[in-house]
DNA sequence: TCCAGTTATGACAACGATGTCTGAATTGAG
DNA sequence: CTCAATTCAGACATCGTTGTCATAACTGGA
């Protein structure tokens, strides 16, 4: 019924052992034999049983790709890009979503490992901090790459932005456009970005002289409705911003409608400006000015880390790109 | 290393082959010794290599999700739903991103099924209508299901919802808050859903005795652009439409876009329906009367006639749902 | 010409499960 | 109490590859 290699060795006439060289380019093969293989290969098309290669072999010709919680997107931004490398490397790319506050979450990733043989995992945030995994992962000796992780690790390599450095970016656009009172909305708490973007606020507003001012900073939650609220706590203030700076796109998008409701205009009125640059960002109106995560190379680069040859543990930072579009400008007073 | 089935079969002092027979549920064990095997695997911690059963056993407990082309937004919930289904039956799911467009498209099909020996198939539209696979699939006598195919295919199972009554729900609720000029945006020429929503947006007029007006309709392609150029159209006609109906929510949100640009306000000079209920609808101001396709309950129901012992072949309907927003309301001149 | 070192190939065991077959233990009807 | 049918359990081959080891066929330098 189904080709095997057996098949493949008969046609060619060379031994099942010969095939399996040519399969894995392994070196000492005769340039005509390879051909003969090949050809042999080719007319039955032949691929094959990854199970059986996994079985017998040291390898499995796959790699895990864990994620969560994170928005459609995103997640498919990191599938896509993880997915192109692992495509090129001739390797499958299992995607697992898992549930980070899942108590046992360490022994469905070791039973998804046991049972699968992956040849190595790529954690996406939020999974690559929780440390039950991690401590799981290097118990078993497997290698991983992690995307954008929060905390420090100095053990295993990782691919990132600079979200600190971002936040600062945006800020000091908006600070040099005129404006003196930039609202913050603060990320989910969950999420060390979070603490990075609110940081790099601030870092901009010191460098130009600006007091940080805690009235203008609201804590949100990664979603809608939380930056409607911020907006609308925000513009209460008896001496409103004139910028409001969201962690992400979602929150920004909140912002607008809030303003878009009160019959402001955006940005005569009132800036706006996002980040992450998600397909929302270019949907809304204004289209909001934001951050581009290089969320796909950054998945790209992890699994080229991953199946790098070497031992040497590299940290990798990928640039960000400030995104100017029509939802910010010069505010009216200046 | 690695803990197999004889260690688990030495700890609880059987043979292996036993201890497979509880793994795998089957009669002929009794109770005492049933539970013996259960206490040595979870103390072991046992969990069994995929590929060994795989070659040895006529099943490899895994199955193909295929996709292509669709929103990140609908392909997370394909994914999700399948994913859903297979958990529950202890099975994997490899998400594989195909191109339908690819010349060789049928031979990595078989590609995949040779490598992996998958169960069974699950295609998502468009895939579900590539006529290449859909014969290899047949060719190799492996069973699949098709989420939302445009073209009939009376071989093989089914789930979808009805994109013609849908339209025409939503048609039929513009027309009763008394619009009577209603414009339409046609979806991308390659979907067959788009002919289908065409034909209810149709169907509905005509049921309330309206005029189908050519000058009402403009293809678009699903995309943000099409959509606002459809819009820049529409209400550049000396008559224009007082409600536009786009077919998918991208579009709407272009029709959305055009309309703050002019400064009109919606829905009280121009009504907007969208179609999918996508995260997008209630993230635009307004947020979208729209159509809410039951998409992870398809790839969820899906997946269960996939698992279904049955060789029936069963067509399910799944109802959907008109999610009426801030974006519809009666007409200025009603 | 010979021999050591490389190149090239094959035989066979092994990977970790399930399938098949065989036989022992238990059940229950007569 | 007997015997056939049913229940329970193990021995062993098998799935389709790769790993290990043995060995044949080439090289090129002395």
């Amino acid at each position: 019924m189904r080709v095997t290699i057996k098949d493949v060795s008969r046609v060619a006439g060379v031994s099942i052992k010969t095939v399996s060289r040519v399969l894995n380019k392994e070196k000492y093969v005769r340039e005509e034999t390879k051909r003969r293989v090949e050809e042999a290969v080719a007319a039955l098309n032949f691929s094959p049983s990854l199970a059986a290669r996994t079985l017998a072999g040291r390898r499995s010709f796959q790699i895990a790709l864990l994620y969560d919680n994170h928005s459609p997107h995103y997640i498919h931004q990191v599938q896509e890009g993880v997915w192109a490398r692992t495509r090129e490397e001739g390797v499958r790319m299992l995607a697992q979503p898992v549930d980070v506050a899942s108590p046992n979450l360490a022994a469905e990733v070791g039973g998804l490992i046991d049972e699968t043989h992956v040849d190595g995992i790529i954690l996406s945030s939020p999974v690559t901090d929780a440390p039950e995994v991690l401590a799981e992962l290097e118990r078993r000796h497997i290698r991983f790459v992690r995307i954008s992780p929060g905390t420090n690790h100095a053990m295993t390599s990782s691919v990132f932005m600079d979200d600190v450095q971002a936040a600062d970016d945006m800020t000091s656009h908006l600070i040099n456009q005129g404006h003196k009172r930039i609202g913050f909305v603060i990320g989910h708490p969950n999420h060390m970005a979070s603490d990075q973007r609110h940081f790099g606020y601030r870092r901009a507003l010191d460098r130009a002289g600006i007091a940080y001012e805690p009235n203008l900073v609201r804590q949100g939650s990664f979603d809608f409705e939380s930056g409607r609220a911020a907006a609308e706590a925000l513009i209460a203030l008896p001496n409103p911003p004139t910028a409001i700076f969201a962690s992400n796109d979602d929150m920004a998008a909140g912002v607008l409608a809030y303003a878009h409701g009160l019959g402001l205009d955006v940005p005569e009125d009132l800036s706006v400006a996002g980040f992450d640059d998600t397909a929302l960002a270019s949907l809304v109106w204004p289209p909001l000015t934001t951050i581009r995560q290089p969320v796909r190379d950054l998945a790209y680069t992890a699994a080229t880390l991953l199946f790098g040859e070497d031992e040497t543990v590299i940290h990798q930072r990928l640039p960000h790109e400030l995104v100017i579009r029509a939802s910010t400008g010069r505010p009216r007073t200046a």
